[in-house]
DNA sequence: CTAATTGCAAACGTTTTGCAGCGTT
DNA sequence: AACGCTGCAAAACGTTTGCAATTAG
């Protein structure tokens, strides 16, 4: 893999989590800021690539793929009411692969996401409580 | 909501569990042997809808949706050699659902699907072993 | 030099949608 | 009769790909 600004941007970027969970587009209309000329092909070549090199972790959560520079295990929440993508430390993983094991599986990886509410929106509407 | 013959054909199609976890176009093709005129777009409309009344649940796993016929809990494997989408019975959920309303959000749903290899393709490949 | 990477645009697979007509109630 | 549902076709969406030109090692 050889450097390229492009990706040298788009990881950075990534990685000072001012995006949060991001899409492929939303790397990219932010990218562009610092090169202009990127085109959204380009942002998702690398996206994938940084993906495949073990960088950042790729989110399955509706609709379009989001982008995640935290690779240590934690979960999320999807929220219904604000569709914000929230970070979550489940303790989990330990019993998901025994128990998987026991099964007659090898597990690889995996991933949690829950729908609900996140807190935010709950404290929010706690008005009347 | 009405009835249909088309969307009759659908569940009871997806019921029999005999399309494993299909997707839109797999329920499409296979529905076509009994209701040769429908169309994708009623499949993907019908199938939404049985998803929405709680009939089926959907699985979002590599590209396309697919849906499952059994609304108990349970998880998934994804198998990174055969591409199967194997059912994990999985008893997490109780301690999933304990430790996010720990974190104060409410969690109405979730699903995990794990990445791994699925124990047919470990059995077929320790003939060595 | 050479091979990876880029921008662009076209193509792809999945899903949604607008519409006129049909089927259920 | 009213309104949900259908088939169809077009379009929306996220993503991938082919290509010629550029750029890094």
């Amino acid at each position: 893999m050889r450097h390229s600004r492009q990706r040298d941007e788009i990881l950075s970027l990534v990685r000072s989590g001012a995006l949060g969970h991001p899409t492929a587009q939303e790397v990219h209309d932010a990218v562009r800021k610092a090169c202009p000329a990127i085109s959204l092909g380009t942002v998702y070549r690398n996206l994938h690539q940084l993906v495949e090199a073990g960088e950042l972790a790729a989110l399955e959560t509706g609709g379009a793929l989001h982008y995640d520079w935290d690779l240590r295990p934690h979960h999320h929440l999807h929220c219904n009411r604000c569709g914000a993508l929230v970070d979550l430390p489940l303790d989990v993983g330990r019993s998901l692969r025994r128990q998987a094991q026991a099964q007659g599986h090898d597990i690889h990886a995996y991933d949690i996401t829950m729908r609900g509410l996140c807190s935010r929106c709950l404290t929010k509407s706690d008005k009347h409580s």
